[in-house]
Formats: C-alpha cells, structure tokens, sequence
DNA sequence: GCCTATAAATGGAACGTTCCAATAAATCAA
DNA sequence: TTGATTTATTGGAACGTTCCATTTATAGGC
C-alpha cells in the first residue's frame, strides 16, 4: 500500500503514458490538453498517489502561494479571532495561511520570521512582538515580501497598518465614564512601548481635558495585558489616598482581572467601581457582571487585512494605505451607576 | 537597499571569492571548512542579503524541518494552550511549528493537509475535525509522513494518539459529585460522534453505576462545545419533570455556559446546582465563582505531542506508543453544597 | 493530394540547493 | 626530493517542477 519512493511526474507521466511536461499541464488545469488526456492523467496521479512537491515549483515559479500570520499571544482569543477572520478570506482565494506564535518575544519573532522568508512565502501580516526592533522587518523588506501590520504597529515604519480607531475608542469610553458622573478615572494596563497604548491612552486623556477632569484626578498605571495584570493595577489604585472611581482598561483581559479583583475585596464591578474594556471579545458578553467594552470588530479587521494582502500580492507592491477601523462602546453591566436590580444571592430572583 | 534579483549562493560565492560548495558547507555549518573562510563567507551572506531557499534545499535533502499542527479550534483556549505546549519543545529544537485551523470542518481540514503535505512537512500534530472520515489520513500514511493525534482520536485508526485519561477524568468528577450528595445527574455538551465523548461519558457512567444511581436518574443530553451550548443544555434539563441537581460537562466552555444560564435564571451555581467542567483552561480559576474542573495539564500533553513527534521523525517510523495522560480533579467553588459564606453584593465583605 | 493553420503533446533548460567524488594545498615520514 | 596522508576546496550531477520553443497530429481549404 504504502508507495516506495515518492511518486513524481515522471511516474505519472509513464503511468499514462505522456511526457512529464503533458502531466505539469494538466496540474495545472491548462485548457490546452485534451480532456480524454487529462482524465487519463488525472487516474494516473490517484493511482500512483502522488502529492504535488510545492517546493520544486517555487524554484521555477515566480510567488509561492504561502501566507504566515505571525501573532504575538495566541492564548489571548482576540488573536484567533483575528486569525479566523483573515482564514475566511484566504479560504476563498484558495490558499492555506500558516500561523505562527511567537508569545511577545521578539528573538522568538526573529526565528519565526527567518523560518517563514526561508520558507519563500507570498507575505506575512503580523501582529509584532513588544519590543521589536525597527529593524527587525528590514529583511523582508530588502526582499519585497509584503508586510501587513495588524493591531499593533512599529514607531516609525512605512508598513501598512490595519487597526481599530484606538484613539476614538479609548475618548468614547472616558467620555461614557465621565457622563455617569465619575470624576477620579483610572487608565489601567499596557505599557507605554506600544504604539496601541499611546493611542488608547491618548484617546483617554484627551476625553478627560475636553470634559473637564482635572489632570490630577486621573490615574495612569501601566501593567500586564492580562488578568494578572489588571488584578495588580486595581490593588496598586485602591491603595492610594484618593482612589478613582471608575478604570478603562487597556484591554479585555485587564478588564477581568479588575474584575476579579473587585469581587475579591467585595466590590461590586459596575455600582461599587466603574470598568469598560476594550477589544469586545465574545467573553465579554458572557462575564458576569457582562462587560462594557470598546467593540473592535475583530474578525472583520482580521478580513480587511487578508484582502490588502491579496491585494498587495496581486499588485507586486509592498506599499499600501492604512486602515483604521470603525469603533463602538458597547454598554453592558460592568459601569455603573445606573444600577439595574442586581440579583440577589440564592434566590429565585427574576429572570433577566 | 533592496536588493533586485534574489541572491543565491553563486552570488555568495563570487563575493566572497570561493565556490557555491564552499557556501554551501558554511552555511550547514560543516566544520570542514577554514575558520577564517567562514568568516570571509559569512560577511558576503551579509552584504548580498542573502535568504535561504528551503524549498530548492528540500529538493536533495532527505527531511524538511517543518512541522505542522492541524488543529480544529483555534478560539477555544484549550487548543491555544496545547499548542503553547508544543511550541516550548520545538523551539528548542530548532524548529518553527506552523498552525493551521480547520474550524472543525473536514473539507477544510482535507484542503490543510493536502497544503501541508504539498509544502513537505516532516510530520503532522493533529486534533482531528468532528467528522473527519477515516480515510482522511490515507495519504499521510501512504506518503509515510508521521502523523500523532492529539486530545481527539479517529475510531479505529493506527496513528498514535495522545490524550489525557478522559474516563478516569469523568469518573472522578462523577464520584465527587455523588459524594457531595447528588442523586440526579446530568451529563452536557459534545456529541456522540467524537470517541472523546465516549471515553468521558464512559466514564461518567462507570461511576453512577458502580456508586449506586439508577439509569433513569440520568440525564444526558448532547450539545455544542460551547458556552452556547451549555446555555442550551441547562434550559433542556431544568424543563424536566424531576430535574438535575448536578452535571459533569464535556469541556469547560459548556460548563461556563450552564453557569451563565444558571445566573440568568437566578440560581447560584455551586449551592444551588453543582456544575463540573472539563480541561482546566486558565479561565476556569478566575471565574465567578470558580469552576471545579478536571485537570488533564494541556501544555504537559502538548510537550509529550512534541517529543513524540520528534523521535518519530528521528527514528523515520510512523508508529508510536499511545500516551494517556494523568487527569485530577481540581476542587473550587461551583459544585456545592459545602457552601463557604458566598459573599453578599455591595458590601465590604471579608477578602476571599 | 498538398499546403497551411490550428490543436495537442513534447524535450530541454533552468530554478537553488546538496552531496559525492575528485582535485589542490599543506604537512609529514622517509 | 618523493610519496603518502591529511586538510580544504571544488565541479558536476541530481532533486521535481515550469516554461519556452519545437515537433507531431488533426483538421481545413483548395
């Protein structure tokens, strides 16, 4: 059963009795053999159970049809959800895109990178690692490889980027906050070597100017971009002598945390502190309290970063326009106060 | 800056003053070659920004470095975590793992292998699709690339699999969940088709039967593996005449979901219905309130996945030992009637 | 029947590596 | 010096495709 020797086309091309170039033809759907022919090839491919060397081709082809995604946390369901956006449309351009972790370390994205040139892929959209060096994509660049960012970006680097508006999102959340009436805001998670942070926090501080909140009543303090991170920034706020009444957090995950946190010292997330994430992941629905959140639209950002692709591709172009992604707050439970009837503890309370 | 036409090692070579062979010794890092023509050569990789061709490489070199992992569910945490596992031992094996998505769908996963296959992997980690036929990994086998299941199996197949020991998983929740005093049962979520299902139902079942409740206290009804899906089976099992008290479900993302309709229905998970999950994700701890699960060390199965797979491709065999991994059932808050004082809403309760 | 136009199939070179056998250079024993 | 041995380096063939320029078969026009 098992086939000795991989089969090439040579052995089809015996098999069916044709030239080997005959057998590339009809790989490749060319209209110009004739049908009986191709079918008679086509029985010999099964037959012999060949698998087509991709490899080989490539070496005389101009462009391979491999596309990486290089993400930084793929724990973090934000990324897949990216991912499978993007999958959707690669799905149906025919093409299978390769993922590839590198958990927020850049030697890791370096090694990932190399693998992935080495490789001879089409192009690669990448969420960078924290603490890329500009020069980390110089390579890519040198060779022409088309580059997307998605979500994040570098400092100064002319690759496109496709991202959520941060800036309006962070200022829609504040100004949500401080319509509820909270004067003490808190800015929870991140860190300021990300382009993201500076955006959202930006977004942020802008809101409190425009709406009047003193520069001393906001409370900035960086942290992990997960739930561990976002426990630690709400201790470290709580602890001090005026602390605020309501947080933005970086991003859902923080947001969590927070809330966790609060449960934790018996606050009650929404009337007793205020939080809104940001991302809108689909837990984010399902917590309990349910979270306010910045609504990113996710999957659709992870679509229109798989077509500038294709379109890059298509167009041998490394250069492309940015796009900066519509954004909403989606109000749930997690800000106060307008406390809807909490259900109490035990009892067979109103469904709601 | 860019460089036109990508260089090969003849460019190298002509740089750098010395043969194609010479380049090619230094680049496998043959220790045949001078020290100081190494350097001389390794400076011209440098200047002709040089990028490996794997593809043409792989034309004379018996083995790619590629592996691939082919799994069904990208956005469930689960699946992140095993591939997490994964990646710490190729890592330091100097391999890059590339993931690809099959959304649990078996055309899709068909159109991933055969791009994997084509792209010449030297092996294959795989979570198969629900639905995967049996002869979905004919090829594979005839092409004798090493193939390892991991947490999923196919019925009758002879491709090593790793998993955690599900029905002892199943077995021990149940038992707890009896000894806590429950007399009606339910097991929730996944379907009939998966042999996971069978071995965790098993399980479930052993335990009823050997602890003493009769058949018809048992509830079992199938369902999505999602929090969607555990929503649904809640709704279905309260509507009964004499209802559950407790239930064991497939993966923790229904159990999440039975929790959430729990609330929805005014009732608090854990005193007023027990509700046990399945994995351990990382959520599971940081829920409100914390779910009991039954631990099977995901990233310690996706390690064993990895070296399996490496001495399969080390030794070029295509069989291996099945690995059952260890499970515990790790004890939190959701599965009553021990009921520590839950604290009450709004009020500055003790810190948990 | 013969010539031309079209359709179908083919051989050969090229793609960028690796690996083997062979050469060239350096070292050593006599 | 000569030959043997070791150490470095090299040319050529091979890997499995694609693509171009040809060749061969088929059909059409007269």
């Amino acid at each position: 059963m098992a086939s000795r020797a991989k089969a090439t086309i040579f052995d089809i091309a015996r098999e069916a009795g044709v030239s080997k170039s005959t057998v590339s033809l009809v790989l490749q759907g060319s209209g110009l053999i004739r049908p009986e022919t191709a079918v008679k090839v086509r029985k010999a491919i099964e037959d012999v159970g060949y698998v087509y060397n991709r490899g080989a081709a490539n070496l005389r082809k101009a462009h391979s049809n491999v596309i990486g995604m290089v993400i930084n946390d793929l724990t973090n369901p934000f990324f897949a959800e990216l991912a499978v956006g993007m999958e959707r449309v690669f799905q149906s351009a025919g093409i299978v895109p390769f993922i590839a972790n590198t958990a927020e370390n850049p030697v890791r994205q370096e090694e990932v990178l190399k693998s992935l040139m080495e490789q001879g892929v089409a192009g690669l959209i990448v969420s960078p690692a924290r603490g890329t060096t500009p020069g980390a994509f110089r390579r890519l660049e040198m060779a022409g490889v088309p580059v997307v960012f998605a979500m994040r970006r570098l400092p100064e680097s002319r690759i496109p980027v496709i991202t959520p508006d941060n800036h309006r999102g962070a200022y829609l959340a504040a100004a949500h906050l401080i319509g509820k009436g909270h004067r003490r805001l808190a800015f929870f998670g991140g860190s300021a070597d990300l382009v993201v942070y500076q955006e959202r926090l930006g977004g942020f501080r802008e809101a409190c100017e425009t709406l009047g909140i003193a520069a001393r009543d906001i409370t900035v303090i960086e942290g992990e971009t997960s739930r561990r991170g976002g426990i630690a920034c709400l201790d470290t706020a709580l602890a001090t002598s005026e602390p605020p009444t309501a947080a933005l957090c970086f991003n859902d995950a923080v947001a969590f945390g927070v809330m966790l946190a609060l449960r934790k010292r018996g606050l009650e997330p929404g009337p007793d502190f205020a939080v809104v994430g940001f991302d809108d992941v689909v837990e984010a629905e399902h917590y309990m309290p349910a979270l306010t959140s910045v609504s990113v639209d996710t999957a659709g950002l992870g679509e229109r970063a798989a077509h500038v692709m294709l379109k890059m591709i298509q167009s041998r172009t490394t250069r492309a326009e940015d796009h900066i992604g519509a954004v909403n707050l989606v109000i749930r439970e997690s800000c106060g106060p307008d406390r809807r009837a909490r259900n109490r503890p035990a009892g067979m309370g109103d469904a709601a």
